[in-house]
RNA sequence: GGUGCGGUGGCCAAGUGGUAAGGCGGCAGUCUGCAAAACUGCUAUUCGCGGGUUCGAUUCCCGCCCGCACCUCCA
C-alpha cells in the first residue's frame, strides 16, 4: 500500500514492522462537548483506511479518548476543557466526560466507523504519564516552572522533523501568542500541570512533583506506547495536530525510548464551510445530530466524505450533503435492481483487484467509488456486479444491502390499495389524486412491473 | 509576518508528460394512462492567469492573482 507520510512529505510504500500486523494509533476525541461532523470526517477517514488495511494484514487499532488534562490554549495557559465544561452545565467533570464519550460513540456507531480493538482513557492512564514524564526527568529533558513540569524541546535535535524547520523558527518571530516567561523556548510544553494552590480541581493526581494533572500530549504518548509498543505503524490524526500535538508527542515518546516513535504519520484534511473552517469555539460547527433532525442520515454524510481525497479539504453545503443522498439512495437502488444470476470468477476477480488498487494507492476513495459506478454499466452478469460492489461495501460501509423493512402506515396501505382498484377501472384522476394523498403521508408511490412500491419521501 | 495545501464543466470531485474518471444537475429517448423510479444516449477541444522546458503540459519549472488551513483550543 502507497500512503502519504507527512514525516517524508511524500508517498511512500507500506509494510508494517511486524509482518504479524499494523499497528495503527488514532487520536481520539476530547469528550467535552458534542463532535461536530468535521470532526466525524476524520474518523470516517480512519475507519476507511483500517478497512483497507484489513483487506492485506490484521490491524490493531488504538485510540484515545481524552478526558483530561486538555487546555483551552497550547500555550499551556487557560483552563482544563473538562473542568470548562462541567461549569458550563453544572455537572462534575466525570459527568460531563461520560456523557459526552457516549454521545460520541452514538455518532460513531451510526456512521458504520468499526470501533477500534482498544478504547483507552487518559483518565485510567495516569500512572503510565507519571512514569513517562519519570524517565524525561531521569534523562534530563524536563525543568520546573511555578506552574509544572515542561519539557525542553531544545534537547531534543530532531524536534521540527515532522512539522518542518521553517514552520518552528517562524514560531518565534511572528507568533501572536504570548509566551509563558518561564519557559526557556516557545516550543516547550507541559507534561505535568499543578493544582492552582487557590481551588481545588475535580480531576487531579498526586505526582512525585505535586498534586496536579498530565498535560495533553503525554496522554497519547503514553498509552500509544503501552498498547502497541515504542515503535508504532500509524498514527492517524487531523492536520491540526502536525505542528504541536504530534511534534510533541514524538519529542517526547523519542527522547524517553530512544527509539523512532511512529514509522508513517497519516493526516486527514479539514472539512471546511464557505464561511471557513469548522470550529467549536468560533460557534461555527453542525453535529450529526443537526444533520439528521434535517431528514438526512448518517451515511449520507459518509458517502459525502468517501466522494473527497482524505487530503484535500472539502467543502460541506446542504447542496453537496442532498446530492450525497441523492447518489446514495441511487446507488443502494441500482444494487437493489441485479438479479442473482451467474458470478464471472475472472472479471470479479479483476474488479476487486482495480479496486483494491485505487484504495491502495493513498486511500483514493473517490476513484475506488467511480470504480463501483462503473462496474454498473459493464457489460457483465448482474451476479458478478453484485458480488463486486458486495465486497466493496465491506470497506465503503454504506450498507448497500440493507434491506430496510419500511413500515407502513394503515392508512397509507388503505390509500394504496383504493389506488390499485383505481387505476385498474382506469380511473386515472382517482388515482391521482390518492397519489397526492399518499404523498402527503411522506411516502413516494413507484408503480413497478411488480405493483405498487412505496419509498420514505 | 512565517509555514503548508489548493484553484479541473452549472455544482461536487478524481486524474495524468501524449491529449480530461465518477456522481449530482440538465437535455433527449425507452418504459408509463400520466408521473416517479429504472434503463439508453448526449452534456469540458479544455483543466486560475502569464511566461519557460518539451515533439507534445492540465500534468514539470518560474512569476502573478485568488481561496483555504496551520503558527491561539479545535479533526
Amino acid at each position: 500500500m502507497q500512503l502519504y507520510n507527512t514525516l517524508a512529505k511524500k508517498k511512500q510504500n507500506f509494510t508494517p514492522l511486524d509482518t504479524g500486523g499494523v499497528t495503527l494509533y488514532a487520536c481520539g476525541p476530547t469528550v467535552y462537548n458534542y463532535a461536530h461532523i468535521g470532526n466525524l470526517r476524520t474518523y470516517i477517514f480512519e475507519d476507511l483506511f483500517v478497512r483497507v488495511l484489513r483487506t492485506e494484514f490484521p490491524v490493531r487499532h488504538v485510540m484515545n479518548i481524552t478526558d483530561v488534562g486538555h487546555l483551552t490554549s497550547d500555550a499551556d495557559e487557560g483552563e482544563d476543557k473538562m473542568e470548562l465544561g462541567a461549569a458550563r452545565e453544572g455537572k462534575s467533570a466525570w459527568d460531563i466526560a461520560k456523557f459526552y464519550e457516549k454521545k460520541f460513540f452514538e455518532d460513531f456507531d451510526s456512521l458504520n466507523c468499526t470501533r477500534p480493538v482498544i478504547i483507552c482513557r487518559a483518565t485510567e492512564h495516569i500512572k503510565e504519564m507519571l512514569a513517562l514524564v519519570k524517565t524525561l526527568e531521569e534523562k534530563g529533558y524536563t525543568y520546573r516552572t511555578s506552574d509544572g513540569i515542561y519539557y525542553d524541546t531544545s534537547k531534543f535535535p530532531a524536534y521540527a522533523g515532522l512539522a518542518g524547520a521553517a514552520h518552528i523558527t517562524g514560531l518565534k518571530s511572528g507568533a501572536r501568542v504570548e509566551f509563558n516567561d518561564e519557559k526557556k523556548n516557545p516550543s516547550d510544553f507541559a507534561l505535568w500541570k499543578f493544582s492552582p494552590k487557590t481551588q481545588k480541581r475535580q480531576m487531579e493526581w498526586d505526582s512525585p512533583w505535586g498534586m496536579g494533572f498530565p498535560g495533553w500530549h503525554i496522554e497519547c504518548s503514553a498509552m500509544a506506547m503501552k498498547y502497541l509498543g515504542p515503535t508504532i505503524d500509524i498514527h492517524c490524526g487531523g492536520v491540526d495536530h502536525i505542528a504541536v500535538h504530534h511534534t510533541n508527542e514524538i519529542a517526547q515518546s523519542e527522547a524517553a525510548t530512544g527509539k523512532q516513535y511512529v514509522r508513517y504519520w497519516v493526516h486527514g484534511e479539514f472539512l471546511v464551510l464557505r464561511a471557513g473552517k469548522m470550529s467549536k469555539s468560533a460557534g461555527t460547527f453542525l453535529t450529526l445530530d443537526a444533520l439528521k433532525a434535517q431528514g438526512y442520515s448518517p451515511l449520507d454524510y459518509r458517502y459525502l466524505c468517501l466522494t473527497a481525497h482524505y487530503r484535500t479539504q472539502l467543502e460541506f453545503t446542504f447542496e453537496s450533503l442532498d446530492y450525497a443522498r441523492t447518489s446514495l439512495r441511487g446507488l443502494a437502488e441500482r444494487v437493489r435492481n441485479l438479479q442473482n444470476n451467474a458470478v464471472d470468477k475472472t472479471a470479479l476477480a479483476m474488479l476487486k483487484e482495480n479496486f483494491l488498487a485505487a484504495l491502495r494507492d493513498d486511500l483514493n476513495a473517490p476513484k475506488a467509488l467511480a470504480l463501483v459506478w462503473e462496474t454498473l454499466k459493464e457489460n457483465i452478469s448482474d451476479g458478478t456486479k453484485k458480488e463486486f460492489i458486495k465486497f466493496a461495501d465491506t470497506v465503503f460501509a454504506l450498507d448497500l444491502f440493507k434491506t430496510e423493512t419500511l413500515q407502513i402506515p394503515r392508512e397509507a396501505q388503505t390509500l394504496l390499495d383504493a389506488r390499485a382498484a383505481a387505476r385498474k377501472n382506469k380511473d386515472f384522476k382517482k388515482s391521482d389524486e390518492l397519489r397526492d394523498e399518499i404523498s402527503a403521508l411522506g411516502f413516494i408511490v413507484k408503480d413497478t412491473p411488480q405493483g405498487q412500491k412505496l419509498e420514505v419521501k
